[in-house]
Order: structure tokens, then C-alpha cells, then sequence
RNA sequence: GGGCGGUUAGCUCAGCGGUAGAGCAUCGGCCUUACAAGCCGGGGGUCGCUGGUUCGAAACCAGCACCGCCCACCA
């Protein structure tokens, strides 16, 4: 049997996925054995193009979730889509308006249909996007956060909180986007450096006494004006307090406050107080009952309280009351003044504070337990219910938790999870005040006045509402579900950092409140979280549309295979550092899975074209290096189950990669190519290591490349011995290192002087200005009875290696033309130089070798002088430095007399 | 204004208390019948700076510098 002379990428992949999804190999079942392991994928929005955050993420994802699965756990993975209400809205409102039409000529029935349909067609995209990156979900629980189940939980989490008194309606200052026409919650404004001006305007005292000068960014403002405030002890101020304004261009009679929160230093120590406009004058105008005008509209435009300005955009109204004021001379000063604005963080429109109705969570008020939302999210990070990898992220979740505002929720859109209040018509009527019956399903009549004309509220959920339950809401809470018994909490939550407070914070709030039957530890929605940096491009750079730096991994994937995308994802993923991909780095994932595929095609050669199980072979009748390779196997095992455990990705992958490349490439075949050749029972030896390892490689690569190992298993797999076999890789064991060692100490001492044997023969033949092919004679002299004892089984392998005509022994080596290498623990292992060669070249090398030498060892003579280092260092430490000088000692030596050979020699 | 991360070979990054490592790039030599996406050999680093702790520091601590992020209502 032979395998393709290259490595097909491309149909590998669709066969082996599709074959996967059919079999039924990642659907989860709460009924089968193994411990759980489960994850919710993120749900990208159902608007997404796969960019390489999610790549980066699904693989992670994937390589655990494949490797846990293989290791016999219970594995569930999640894959669904978010309906990104703002995000989706906002795709919707674009389509209809190349026909010129806006949201409101649909109506919003209508336009709500209109994105149901565009999901229908278009969205998800994605989803198929991650298939083609071989995500292991269970696709046949693909989720929608506005699925009926999942907006069930939903209105049952709003409700609960309702009842609770966690949730409350209320007129408050929140950012309002007025492109958008919907209030946003603080994490979605963005602060950005703007260039602007500090207007120091003159505001005349009423009794005509004189007047106070204020200073502001935002003159428009004015016009909602209620009073001036001044700090309480600033004497320059001192006796107008309390006297009225008359304000400039509006005429309105305003008071001077004092309050401690004005700072003296800033501008003219006096500060205008808009409590409809600023956060800071809201929570001022509270404590002074300062009347609130609102002087603008949903467009943020100037509405009828703005006098003469009703109309007039902000950015208008601001030229025209500074023209205004200047012509009344009543504009002091304008100063440049560098400072933040807030900008929507979905169109970049300039937020507008407001004064508006909405909903909010109360996350730091003390529910039912005792406990408020956030308290109790602090509470189970600090108790390492939940952990973070890595753990600096912790601070971030910590002093973002602890600082918490409470959580404007409603959102004046139309795709969402509607609002579950229900407002009575006629209550309203007669009561400005009236309050909604908030309930799960709509109620037939007020239960106040029995009025049947009811309006359920018109505002939506904050996306994020639906997302924060997507742990359980997923699992089919809020009914007492198998999957929620068994995978509840989730292991693992793998998840970008710009999203640690949008997300992660709010599943922790929601899933603590809502899994409340059980005991605290186990109320979390999952117990790790990996938080994934962000990949830049080749030069460091953020990829972002405008720079045109995007890399998109389908292209990657196209041209060097998913495999080797996944790879080298993996292989970068060190934690808590930014990920910089470059051509380079998948060319090299690429090579990688070339390496694998030759290595296999040089394995097939070798077997018999008829497959059959090879007879297993006994660990007594395999050779030396067979017992070496299984043993590196074992290691390699051991240590990529423990770099996976940590989540050190990167260093799994390397594990992975050097075994494969350096081990069983480099020296394995090559060790294996001579009883190939020798027939009988070293090649029966031989054939059988090749075919163990190759199998226990390919199960430990298939979490990070699972297409190529698959298709290199199953064209092994007719060879394969093992009782246990699967019928697919990826459902089949990982690997469990043997329990006896395969190789003695002394055998493993052995096997390293050999490569070092090898490499040193190499070194010496380039020396010589020969080429790699050249055979040669190897003479090794002066070894210690036990290192030739212990060296004794490996001399045929040297032979092979070192493509020795003949590998002879000479005590002193006398009288032949030699240059000779020093082998540590060894001797020496030399080559027989021709007549004509230079020695001088091979002295160079020696004096080389001797020079550093002499200053390790010069280092240890000095350390092993220093009486406070042979008293203060651990003993262990100052007897290894002894042996260690000793040694050094000794190949000073070798390599000095080496060397007075040489200079004999001429 | 607070906080967090980073600074190690030309590039990208491991190492995180006892002789400086990998991949890529580079230089020399090889188409040695698995692999030129390869093989063999070589060169290349006062581990950002300054102090401190220590017998010993790239690693621990403090300060500084530079780069990058996050948070924050100085109008």
C-alpha cells in the first residue's frame, strides 16, 4: 500500500469532517459514562465573517475538547450564534435603505420579519466557516440566543430578577447613541482624545451686581442650564453663593450652589450645572433639587426648551450660541483644551448623555441570599470557584466588578428579546406613574383596574442580557434538563479579553443567580477561564479594516492547509501575550505536516503491500532503539497531557512538534533503516516500533491537526495490532504511558552518547570539507571499562549513523592520522583524516572547544572556592558543582592532549 | 489620573534562582532511494537601564525608560 506523493490538504479535510458529523462522533450524550467535560463555544454574531479571533479561539477550543474526548471524558461542546441585536439591526437597516426605505417605513413588525429572513439566508455563515476549521462541537445542538428556549430563560431570568427587586425602571442620566436612537450601557461608549476648547463664558448676576465666569466644553449646553456651582470654600466666590443668574440667551433666573465636588484648580473655579446633560451635573443638580431640562431630542437635536435653537443639530448650536454670547460680549475667553469624548462604540456618533426611562439592573444591591449580583461574581473568583488563565486577569475582572455601575439593559431597538412589562392603557391614562406587571406570559387584564387594552413595553434587551445566561440557557435551563444535571457547570470558558466585562462578567452575575439549587461552589457557569490575546499581524500591528491588514484564515487555510493554521495558532498561544502571525511562521506548520506525511509514506514502504496486524512484538525481543523511541513516546505523552492540563498551549504543540521531528524523524527511522534491510526478526522488531509510534504520534497530534493525522491513521490503521482500535482517530484514546520504562538509566546514558557520537562524526567529516554521503572510519579510543560495557549494544547503530566503513577501537592511536572528538561520559570518537588534510583546521576547532572548556571550568573552580557558596549552597548544589568540575576537568584534558596530537601530527 | 502586560539571537517567541534555548532568517556543504516544504555542519545574545536581595540573578524586589492595552464624570 501506498500513500499519495503529497499531502491533499483539501479533501482531507471535507472527507474526514463530514464523516465525523455523520457518525455522530461529537454529539454528546448525558447518558454515557466519563467524566464531564463541556464548553459553550462564544456565540459569534449571527452577522460574523469568520476573522482570525475566532480561529485563534475555536482551535484552542478544539485541540482541548478533541484531546479530552479521546482521553474518555464526557465531552459536550456547544456551538450556537448571538443575534447581536445592535449589530444585526444595523446590517438589516442597511439593506432596506438601498431601497431607500428606513426602519420605520416597514414598520416594525414587518422590519423584525425582514431580519428574520436575512438570518435565515445569511446568517450563520459562520458556523460554517468554524465546521471548515474542524471544530469538534455537537452541531446538532446548535443554539440561537433568540431561539423559543433560550428567550424562554431569558423572560423567566427578567422576571426572577423583577421579583426580586433587581431589576427596576427608572429615569436616569444613561449614553445615548443618537444615531443609533437607543440608550447604550457605559461599556459600550468609547473614550477617545479629542482636540477641543474651553469656553469661559460671562454669566450676569440677576441683581445686576456684577457677574461669575464658567468655564465649559460644551457651550450648547447652557441652554438646560439650572445653576452654577462653586466650591464651598472658595472665597473668591464666598458671597455670591446663593445669589441668582440671570442666564445668558435663554433668560432664566439659575442659583450659584456650593458643593465639594467642584474643583477649584479647573477653569474659573465655577462650573455651570446641566442635570439633563452630564453625569456629573445630574448627580450635583440630585443634591441641590435642581430642576432637570432636557434641551435635546432623540436625534440630539435642539427641541423646543432650547429657545430660538429648537432645531438646530448640537454641533449648529454650539456655533450659534458662541456667536450668540461673543456678540453680546459675554465670551470671556476660548482656551484650547484636550479631553475625552464618549463615542458610540457600534457607529462612532458622539453619545449624548440624556435623561431617559429605563430598565436597569441593580447589580450591587443585596438579593434574596443576601448577596448582590456582583458580590456574589467577586465572591466566587475570590474562592477560585472560577479560575483565570492567566491569573492576571483576575485584577481586571476584580476592580471592574468592584467599581460596577448598575446595568442600563433596555435598549430602544427592535431585534431583541422584548421587554416581558406590560403596560396597562388606561392605567397610564389616569396615573403618570402607573407600573407595568412584569410576567412571564402576557396577562389578559390589569390586575389594578381589570382594563384589558394592554401594551407590552416597546424596548429590547441589551444583547448581552441573552448571552449572560448562554451557559445554562443552552443547556436547556429553565427546565431541570439531563444535559443541565450533567455539564453544569461548564469546565472551561475560552474567550477573547475585549469581552471579559461584557460577557464573562455577566454569565458569572447571571449563571450564580439563576443555577440556584445547589450548592454555591457548583452555582458558577464554569470553572476555568482561558482568555485568549489578540493576533496581530506579521509587524505587531492590530488588524483592523481601515489599516487593510486583515489576514482572513480562510485564505491562510487555502493556502497552507487548516491544519497547519491550527498548528501554528496553537504553537503561538502563549498565555497572556499578544499572538504575532506571519507567513513565515504557517509556512513553517506547513513543512510540519509535510515532515509527518513523508514520514509516513517512508513507513508504508516498509511494510508489507498486503496490510495485516503486525503480531505484537515483546518488549524483550525489540531492539535497543525501539525501546529508546517508545520511550521517548512515553515522555512526550507525559508532558503534552501536562502542558495541555495548564493550558500552555504553545508548549503542548512544541512537545508535539520536536518527538515527531527531532526524535522519531531525526534519529528513529534512521536507527530503523538498517533492520529494515536486515529481514527476520529485527525488521519484525523494527516494522512493529515504526507502527506503534507512528500511531501513538498520531493520536497525540490529532488535537492540534486532525485532518492530516486522520488520514495518515486510517491508512495505518490495517497494520495496527492494539485490541482497543476505533474505527477513527478521532474518537479514538489518547495515549497512556507504559508503566514499566522501556529503557534502563545506563541504556538512556547510552543512546545520548550515541547521538552525540553521531553528531560529533558529522561535525568531524565537515571538518574534513567532506559531504554528508562520505563513508568513513570511525576509531574511538581511551573509554572507561563501564562506559564501553554500556556502549557495547549501541556500536551497530553508530555504524548506521555515523555511515562508519568500520567503527574500530585503538587505545592510544598511535601512528594513524586522526582527529579525534571528545564525547562526554563516552571517550573519544574520531575520524581517520586523509593524507593531505590540514590539521591546523581540525587544531582551530579543537582550541575552540578548549577555550570553552576552560571557562565553564574556571567558572566552577571559582564557585567551589568561594567558601560562602560551600557553606550557604544547598549540598546537592555544591556536590553536582563538584562533579560537574571534575568532568570539566577531565575533557580539558582529553581535548589539551588531543590537541599536542595534533600539533605532532604536523 | 489609576491599573495591567511587554522589553532575551536579524525576526517571532520559550525559559522565570545554578554552564543562555526553539522556529524562521543567515552562512558553508549535500538531490545520502520518506521528505530540497528536505538533510548535515556552522555563525550569531554584556537577557531594556539603575540599584537592591542572594554564595549565585535573564529569572526575585524597588525605581526608571520605552512600547502596547484597559479603566476613569476635571466641567
Amino acid at each position: 500500500m501506498e500513500l499519495s506523493k503529497t499531502f491533499d490538504p483539501k479533501s482531507a479535510e471535507e472527507h474526514w469532517f463530514q464523516l465525523w458529523i455523520d457518525r455522530g462522533y461529537f454529539k454528546a450524550d448525558p447518558d454515557r459514562e466519563g467524566d464531564p467535560f463541556s464548553i459553550v463555544i462564544p456565540p459569534p454574531n449571527v452577522t460574523g465573517q469568520l476573522h482570525l479571533g475566532h480561529a485563534l479561539n475555536v482551535t484552542l477550543q478544539d485541540v482541548i475538547v478533541r484531546t479530552r474526548r479521546m482521553q474518555g471524558f464526557n465531552t459536550l461542546w456547544v456551538p450556537g450564534t448571538d443575534h447581536a441585536g445592535i449589530a444585526t439591526q444595523n446590517v438589516v437597516e442597511r439593506e432596506i435603505a438601498k431601497d431607500g426605505k428606513s426602519r420605520h417605513d416597514l414598520g416594525r413588525e414587518r422590519f423584525v420579519e425582514r431580519v428574520w429572513e436575512w438570518k435565515e439566508t445569511y446568517g450563520g455563515k459562520i458556523l460554517h466557516q468554524l465546521r471548515r476549521l474542524g471544530a469538534s462541537c455537537d452541531w446538532s445542538r446548535e443554539r440561537f440566543t433568540l431561539d423559543p428556549g433560550l428567550s424562554r430563560a431569558v423572560t423567566r431570568v427578567f422576571v426572577m430578577l423583577y421579583r426580586d427587586g433587581l431589576i427596576y425602571r427608572g429615569r436616569r442620566m444613561i449614553n445615548w447613541c443618537p444615531r443609533c436612537e437607543t440608550a447604550i450601557s457605559d461599556l459600550e461608549v468609547e473614550h477617545k482624545d479629542a482636540q477641543g476648547s474651553l469656553w469661559h463664558i460671562r454669566y450676569p448676576l440677576a441683581d445686576g451686581s456684577g457677574s461669575i465666569t464658567v468655564a465649559t466644553t460644551r457651550p450648547e449646553t447652557m441652554l438646560g442650564d439650572t445653576a452654577v456651582a462653586v466650591h464651598p470654600a472658595d472665597e473668591r466666590f464666598t458671597a455670591l453663593v446663593g445669589k441668582m443668574i440671570r442666564l445668558p440667551l435663554i433668560g432664566r433666573e439659575i442659583p450659584i450652589v456650593a458643593d465639594e465636588s467642584v474643583d477649584r484648580e479647573f477653569g474659573s473655579g465655577a462650573v455651570k450645572i446641566t442635570p439633563a446633560h452630564d453625569f456629573n451635573d445630574f448627580e450635583l443638580g440630585r443634591r441641590h433639587n435642581l430642576p432637570q431640562i432636557s434641551v435635546m431630542d432623540t436625534h440630539a437635536r435642539m427641541n423646543s426648551e432650547a429657545g430660538p435653537y429648537q432645531g438646530l443639530t448640537r454641533e449648529q448650536c454650539r456655533k450659534q450660541v458662541v456667536a450668540d454670547l461673543e456678540a453680546q460680549d459675554l465670551l470671556e475667553a476660548v482656551t484650547p483644551h484636550s479631553h475625552k469624548i464618549g463615542v458610540c462604540s457600534r457607529c462612532d456618533t458622539v453619545v449624548e448623555p440624556m435623561l431617559s426611562d429605563q430598565w436597569f439592573v441593580a447589580v450591587n444591591k443585596p438579593g434574596p441570599n443576601g448577596k448582590s449580583l456582583a458580590g456574589a461574581a467577586i465572591a466566587a473568583v475570590e474562592h477560585s470557584d472560577t479560575t483565570f488563565h492567566p491569573k492576571f486577569w483576575e485584577n481586571t475582572y476584580f476592580s471592574w466588578m468592584r467599581n460596577i455601575q448598575d446595568w442600563c439593559i433596555s435598549r430602544q431597538l427592535w431585534w431583541g428579546h422584548r421587554i416581558p412589562a406590560y403596560w396597562c392603557v388606561r392605567c397610564e391614562g389616569i396615573d403618570k406613574d402607573a407600573v407595568p406587571i412584569v410576567a412571564e406570559e402576557r396577562p389578559t387584564s390589569c390586575s389594578k383596574c381589570g382594563g384589558a387594552d394592554l401594551r407590552q413595553d416597546e424596548d429590547v434587551l441589551d444583547t448581552w442580557f441573552s448571552s449572560g445566561l448562554w451557559p445554562f440557557s443552552t443547556l436547556g435551563w429553565p427546565d431541570a434538563t439531563p444535559d443541565l444535571k450533567r455539564y453544569y457547570p461548564t469546565s472551561l470558558l475560552l474567550t477573547g479579553f475585549d469581552i471579559i466585562f461584557f460577557w464573562v462578567a455577566r454569565m458569572m452575575m447571571l449563571g450564580i443567580y439563576c443555577i440556584d439549587d445547589r450548592a454555591e461552589k457548583d452555582r458558577v457557569p464554569f470553572r476555568q477561564v482561558y482568555i485568549t490575546p489578540l493576533v496581530r499581524d506579521q509587524y505587531g500591528k492590530k488588524m483592523t479594516k481601515s489599516r487593510g491588514n486583515v489576514v482572513d484564515p480562510l485564505e491562510i487555510m487555502e493556502k497552507y492547509g487548516t491544519d497547519a493554521v491550527r498548528f501554528t495558532l496553537a504553537q503561538l498561544a502563549v498565555q497572556g501575550r499578544d499572538l504575532i502571525l506571519s507567513d513565515d511562521r504557517l509556512a513553517a506548520s506547513r513543512a510540519f505536516a509535510n515532515k509527518i506525511w513523508n514520514a509516513a509514506r517512508f513507513v508504508m514502504m516498509n511494510l508489507d503491500d498486503a496490510p495485516q496486524p503486525l503480531a505484537p512484538v515483546d518488549s524483550a525481543q525489540l531492539g535497543l532503539a525501539e525501546r529508546w523511541i517508545l520511550s521517548r513516546l512515553d515522555i512526550a505523552v507525559r508532558d503534552v497531557t501536562k502542558a495541555i492540563d495548564a493550558y500552555e498551549f504553545n508548549n503542548a504543540a512544541l512537545i508535539v512538534y520536536q518527538f515527531i521531528w527531532h526524535e522519531f524523524c531525526d534519529w528513529y527511522i534512521e536507527l530503523a533503516k538498517d533492520p529494515l534491510k536486515a529481514g527476520g526478526e529485527r525488521q519484525a522488531a523494527a516494522r512493529y516500533a515504526l507502527v506503534r509510534c507512528f500511531d501513538g504520534l498520531l493520536r497525540i497530534l490529532h488535537p492540534f491537526m486532525p485532518f492530516i493525522s486522520e488520514e495518515i491513521w486510517q491508512a495505518l490503521r490495517p497494520y495496527f495490532a492494539s485490541t482497543d482500535l476505533s474505527d477513527h482517530l478521532a474518537v479514538a484514546k489518547f495515549p497512556t504511558p507504559a508503566a514499566t520504562p522501556w529503557l534502563s538509566p545506563e541504556e538512556e546514558t547510552a543512546m545520548n552518547s550515541c547521538i552525540a557520537a553521531t553528531q560529533a562524526v558529522n561535525s568531524l567529516r565537515s571538518l574534513l570539507g567532506w559531504n554528508p554521503g562520505q563513508r568513513v572510519q570511525t576509531v574511538m579510543k581511551r573509554m572507561t571499562e563501564e562506559s564501553f560495557g554500556q556502549f557495547q549494544p549501541w556500536l551497530p547503530y553508530l555504524k548506521v549513523l555515523t555511515k562508519s566503513e568500520a567503527v574500530t577501537f585503538d587505545r592510544i592511536a598511535a601512528g594513524k592520522r586522526v582527529i579525534f572528538a571528545h564525547i562526554e561520559r563516552l571517550g573519544d570518537v574520531g575520524i581517520e583524516a586523509p593524507e593531505a588534510f590540514d590539521f591546523e583546521v581540525a587544531r582551530k576547532k579543537l582550541r575552540k572547544q578548549l577555550d570553552e572548556v576552560n571557562k565553564y571550568e574556571r567558572q566552577h573552580e571559582a564557585r567551589l572556592n568561594d567558601e560562602n557558596f560551600i557553606r550557604k549552597a544547598d549540598p546537592e548544589t555544591v556536590t553536582e558543582a563538584q562533579q560537574r568540575r571534575e568532568v570539566l576537568r577531565g575533557q580539558n584534558f582529553l581535548l589539551s592532549e588531543q590537541l599536542r596530537q595534533l600539533e605532532e601530527a604536523g
